[in-house]
DNA sequence: ATAAACTTTCAATAATTATTGAAAGTTTAA
DNA sequence: TTAAACTTTCAATAATTATTGAAAGTTTAT
């Protein structure tokens, strides 16, 4: 395989992936692309990469600016804006996780203790309802702590002692 | 707030949250469904309760036992056929965990893998592809790993002692 | 102040994904 | 074997989500 053909498919997976950390397909692939650039890209470059519009590059640009994966660099005497991604993984993975963690886990914990919340009535139903959004509540809410507290490590090194734990 | 509305919110809200964790909206509130039933529910009840047809419940009821996280019971005397969810939100977790493994991040890993390990030509632009997801690679399997071996668990003790550790 | 170079916005459209409903299929009871 | 009771399938349709492209907006140089 490639350079080009390496690329190509490296860059399209991601894209597909996005859907498992949440975004849309264009902007993982804008993502990609700039992770593995050796040069900040201008927004032609990658319209002309990704074969996508100037309207779409630009949203999904905004959009990864405001997850705060992806910055605006100035390149003096250029009149182009051009960007770059962070570059660290295990940063990256940080920023995802805390992004996806406020903006969709939090959410539902909030929901899960309200409903585990209602009075107890004394039905069977109810008693039912209440113990099993509890148990959600708690192992979310348990989940969500362990993704934070890991990921906010910033040194491998713990990564690898909890997996020994475990091996 | 009362049963009915809790219910309700709790039903929509994991609906909502399929995505999250990649299943479609009716499959997620099927299950939420099931999951604070008091008994098994016929295809009826549920099509009368989520307000969908039934060709929509048959389809994402299959889908729910492919993911083995629904299963069909038979009543004695009964002609129609009843399902249950697993109610154990930790072996939930467990199944789900797995499913999502195999089915998504399994193939992604191989991909990374490929493409890490084309030939270096010696070009700044092919080094920093291989060691770029290279890196993407091994935080993928290693983040892997991890989930699989802590959903492996069953007793609920490791998990609180993992999160001691970063307390 | 003007115009060129560039970016953003957003209504229209396309692409994708979910849902319906009715016909075909299956099982059970008599 | 027939018919009633039930489930599955799938082409048509609806709903949702992504993408385009051109007009409006902004910035910079002269």
């Amino acid at each position: 395989m490639n350079y080009d053909d390496a690329k190509m498919k490296f860059v399209s997976t991601w894209g597909s992936l996005g859907s498992l950390w949440g975004i849309n397909k264009a902007m993982a692939q804008i993502q990609a692309l700039l992770f593995i650039s050796i040069k900040p890209l201008s927004m032609e470059d990658i319209m002309a990469d990704l074969h996508i519009s100037r309207g779409n590059t630009s949203m999904n640009l905004r959009q990864l600016m405001d997850w705060g994966i992806v910055t605006k660099e100035i390149i003096p005497g250029e009149r182009k804006e051009y960007f770059t991604t962070e570059k660290d993984v295990q940063e990256l993975a940080r920023i995802i996780a805390k992004e996806r963690s406020r903006r969709e886990i939090q959410p539902v914990i909030k929901v899960l203790k309200e409903v585990s919340s209602i009075t107890d009535d004394g039905t069977e139903k109810t008693k039912e309802l209440i113990k099993q959004t509890k148990a959600l509540h708690d192992l979310t809410q348990t989940a969500d702590d362990m993704i934070n507290k890991l990921v906010n490590q910033k040194q491998n090194w713990i990564t690898k002692s909890v997996l020994k734990l475990f091996k």
